[in-house]
DNA sequence: TTGAAAGCGCTAACAG
DNA sequence: CTGTTAGCGCTTTCAA
């Protein structure tokens, strides 16, 4: 209690955990770096030194040697004109909150990142290219985002959540999104649909292809080759178009499969309009599990979006351990959740 | 073409821009860092070697020897259990918006944290205390949220979202919270309402309390001192079984102020039931202007957030400039949006 | 006004 | 297996 130090208290450094242990720097560094040619009684030695003096590594000293920042960057990636609301989209807060509660466990908070313009996605690409962060957490909501490549260009680790619609060489998760539709094919059939159609997504969006093949697949395997399909563009009043639309064609539809929530909610409304019950005159599924569809009672297939982030980051973070790996991708399963629709 | 370095580009440092500007690297660093004792003539030669040669400065090298970082926290605080969305929430939601944006125009890219346990507040509060980053951005959905008084307490620089509801000496933004509830009296008023009622808050919530508080004032100004109310706790629940109360005892009500929109919505959905028309027989307005707010056409009080995170972020920033500083409150006024329920 | 030199805290050869 | 030594790139006294 007597001799404090004289100044405002200074932040240990290896040097003062070195002189406590009684051994060298270079001695601590490799214990705090888990290296294991150290003796095991040394290491037990500095173990306790760390704790006595509450030692914790300087991040900027070490990052200047190693020319590793251990930060990473999540750049969220929006329409260039209505990204007005990009964070409070429910999809990107799930993404978020997966990655943030992934990269915690191993103490590292990703810097966030918006990119909504050229010049934005090259400050971002800068950002980790001048070594602020080691790689980057991409997100798009526009599978033909340009940044994806200004990475791949500078050689800049990265992974994707959502395949590019154009290949190029980098790592990404994504969903099973034909086993998606086939999970609501199954549900359908299962529950005695013989008329059933499918509200397709837009044809350039990979996922949206993806879910149709995957539904036609699923109920050609049921005996129907052949099933009704009306695009909408995954918006509701798309969804309601092509649900008007599917029932001028067919009025006798008693199963719907929309590519996502959005369009199952228009076709929802329309088919209420014309006194159908749902779902005992019409089943309807949606896709994605968003929050409208919770609120709605929607029967719908999930993504696990938090396991997806969150795998997202162990990819990149091997990515940055041995940059010579080959781009990987890793494909969830999603799951149908089934509410009052269908 | 044919002199290109032999190994991949070496990023140029602060000695390859000295070299080239024939000046010594000090000379440099002041002209970079805007010291104004450097000769006019050699600050411009600097300045175009630093273009030539394509330099930025090493953040780890300078952060080394500055003991900044020039990165910030944003650190989102959700309650501790039922905090799995806090992402998505549209208002975390814009005030990230909001602060990203405004940082980003100085290349500085917040750190992503969530404190949603006594774990996390304690690793958010040694992540800026180890000089991860030079301050924190507190974004609490409790107002009694234990993390603001840490950072005090450890003189870390810290900004908060919202008064704190037990007095901390550190820095906020808030909304005046009266003004806007006094707005939306004056509009009930201005509609001709001559039986008002209002759905206040919870009372621990100082936000809700200065809500009723200007209603109050505003009815009083008005000629108006009394007036009915109830309480619910922001829920949509709370609202309906709060309206159901209010019509209970006052069935010529012709105007309500709920305190938060989800409160308005349940009042809306109460009143529908017993057949009023909204806004002809009863006025409803809400505060906040959330998304469902938007899609239900409630008239409502809106906060600038993004402005407020701006500020939020630039008070920050004056903090870590000048730590001497004393802790400042910039309050906001609130805008009444107008649309079909009053 | 400018330069030389020290040193921030750490890792990584390289000897021993 | 351990210590010595040399920097990483930058800012900042201190002299000149």
């Amino acid at each position: 209690m007597t001799d404090r130090p004289r100044q405002a208290v200074r932040t240990p450094t290896l040097e003062d955990v070195a002189r406590v242990a009684g051994v060298s720097r270079a001695t601590v560094s490799r214990v705090i770096n888990g290296v294991d040619t150290v003796d095991l009684a040394l290491r037990e030695v500095v173990r306790e030194a760390v704790a006595a003096t509450g030692y914790t590594p300087n991040r900027a000293a070490r990052s200047l040697v190693t020319k590793r920042t251990g930060s990473i960057a999540l750049v969220v990636s929006g329409a260039d004109s209505s990204s007005d609301q990009v964070f409070g989209d429910p999809f990107f807060g799930r993404v978020t909150g997966g990655v943030v509660r992934y990269l915690r466990t191993l103490g590292i908070h990703p810097a966030l990142l918006l990119a909504d313009s050229d010049q934005a996605r090259a400050q971002a690409v800068s950002f980790v290219g001048q070594g602020n962060a080691d790689g980057a957490l991409l997100v798009s909501i526009h599978p033909a985002d340009p940044l994806p490549r200004l990475f791949v260009q500078k050689g800049l680790p990265a992974v994707l959540f959502a395949r590019p619609s154009e290949p190029v060489p980098v790592s990404y998760v994504d969903l099973a999104h034909e086993n998606g539709a086939a999970l609501a094919a199954d549900h359908l059939v299962a529950r005695g649909c013989r008329h059933v159609a499918s509200i397709a997504g837009p044809a350039d969006l990979p996922a949206a292809q993806d879910r149709l093949a995957g539904f036609r697949q699923a109920m050609a395997r049921h005996g129907r080759p052949y099933v009704l399909v009306a695009e909408g563009n995954f918006t509701v009043e798309s969804g309601e178009e092509a649900m008007q639309h599917l029932l001028d064609t067919a009025p006798g539809i008693d199963g719907v499969f929309a590519a996502n929530d959005l369009m199952a909610l228009g076709a929802l409304r329309v088919l209420r309009q014309h006194g159908r019950r749902v779902p005992r005159d019409v089943a309807v599924i949606g896709f994605d599990d968003s929050s409208p569809a919770e609120s709605a009672g929607l029967t719908t297939v999930a993504q696990p979006i938090e396991e997806m982030a969150a795998e997202m980051a162990r990819l990149l973070l091997r990515h940055i351990e041995d940059p010579s790996g080959p781009p990987t991708s890793v494909i969830f399963d999603p799951v149908l959740v089934v509410r009052d629709t269908a």
